[in-house]
DNA sequence: GATAAAATACCCACTTCCGGGTATTTTTAT
DNA sequence: ATAAAAATACCCGGAAGTGGGTATTTTATC
């Protein structure tokens, strides 16, 4: 089975790499350290599995998840994400990912949760399991997504609202109307389902967007 | 070289047995999953040095790091963080300890650090010594520190804004008035040199508080 | 060329938050 | 026992953010 891993943090990738290495069947042939990263290499090398993050710079891992699928067949994404959140969990795995495990995993679970990705069928990891079972059929009788991605103006109106910006600062560091701002803010807060800056932030910061 | 490492995500902590055991001088004795964890295994096992991160659960590696120095003599702690702020490094580094690197290292520059913390020199990463370097020399010439832990009721409260509840459900949920929680939160964000809740919550992420 | 999505901007009303204080009581530490 | 720190609570005023709309222009997309 050959590897790409994806995580912004090198030396997550050293560990991950002596570690993997360890089984025999595993063979890390690329490593990434941001999304856009991820899918130029996938694009070369087309491995069966990659092992992505989701918070990272640049691209985060949902985006990539998307545009690795989109280019390369018969690859499949196992997202290893420090967060159990239902959203996170439930938005990525829209986005294709075959599996979702977390970062407290322990090397027997991540080792078995490759396998069972790289065989075509789907892993997740006890803590997210029930949670996304309960997401789903919700989903069914309702008929909806819930789920609303942001768009390319929102997410800069994200960042600069991490940077502790105001409303007004924002408007004019971007050359607007701070009403537009607040109608994005809003728009924001509605397509996240959060009810406030706070809420906003936690969401960026789990993103790697800030 | 004894070391024990302190991380939230057991993965990593793998990883890095796996990496650090490639070095025959580093020999890994314990692990730690929390702050407190840290602590208690420190006391018991007199490490040489404890690899430490920041963000964890129960106990955030700052406190954890005072409670080790306090109680170990001859431990040293070398703090391994996702983040280069100024304030965090300066915070750690007064806590006591003896070095500071990014988890964008490379394995061999892990590995120098290791030594030279367990020799008992102080060993920061590139990315922080100029901005750490320049803070200590203002401090000096100000002949103030700037920085001010947060009490325990303070943390709370930081806690409560990041679950997005507002100042008088605070309140409501502490039993106190919601003029108190309005002081509390103005000497947070003064204390912490935060403009506004945003600010905040990225705060309380980076040290794994929610 | 039609249609949808995104980006822009406005309205009103209300809540929440921030900046500047002051002051009392309770805890903690020496 | 006493000083210092923490926790509590209030004042005023103004800035910032949220909730509910509507509406126009610009940019993708089919």
């Amino acid at each position: 089975m050959t590897l790409l891993l994806a995580d912004d943090q090198s030396i997550i990738l050293d560990g991950l790499e002596a570690l993997l290495e360890q089984d025999e069947e595993v063979q890390v042939v690329g490593r990434a350290s941001n999304g856009r990263e991820a899918v130029e290499r996938s694009k070369k090398l087309k491995p069966d599995v990659v092992l992505m993050d989701i918070s990272m710079p640049e691209m985060d891992g949902i985006e990539a998840t998307k545009a690795v699928l989109a280019c390369c067949t018969g690859t499949r994404v196992l997202v290893l994400s420090m967060y159990d959140h239902h959203d996170l969990v439930h938005e990525i795995m829209e986005a294709g990912a075959s599996g979702y495990v977390l970062k407290n995993v322990g090397k027997e679970e991540l080792c078995r949760a490759l396998r069972i990705v790289a065989a075509g069928q789907q892993y997740l990891t006890q803590e997210v399991r029930s949670a996304f079972d309960n997401d789903m059929r919700a989903k069914e009788i309702m008929g909806e997504t819930g789920y609303h991605a942001l768009t390319k103006r929102e997410k800069e109106v994200v960042k600069l609202i991490c940077r502790e910006c105001t409303t007004q600062e924002i408007a004019a560091s971007l050359f607007l109307s701070p009403q537009t701002i607040d109608t994005h803010r809003k728009n924001i807060l509605h397509k996240l389902g959060v009810r406030n800056t706070a809420g906003l932030v936690k969401y960026a910061k789990e993103r790697g967007w800030c």
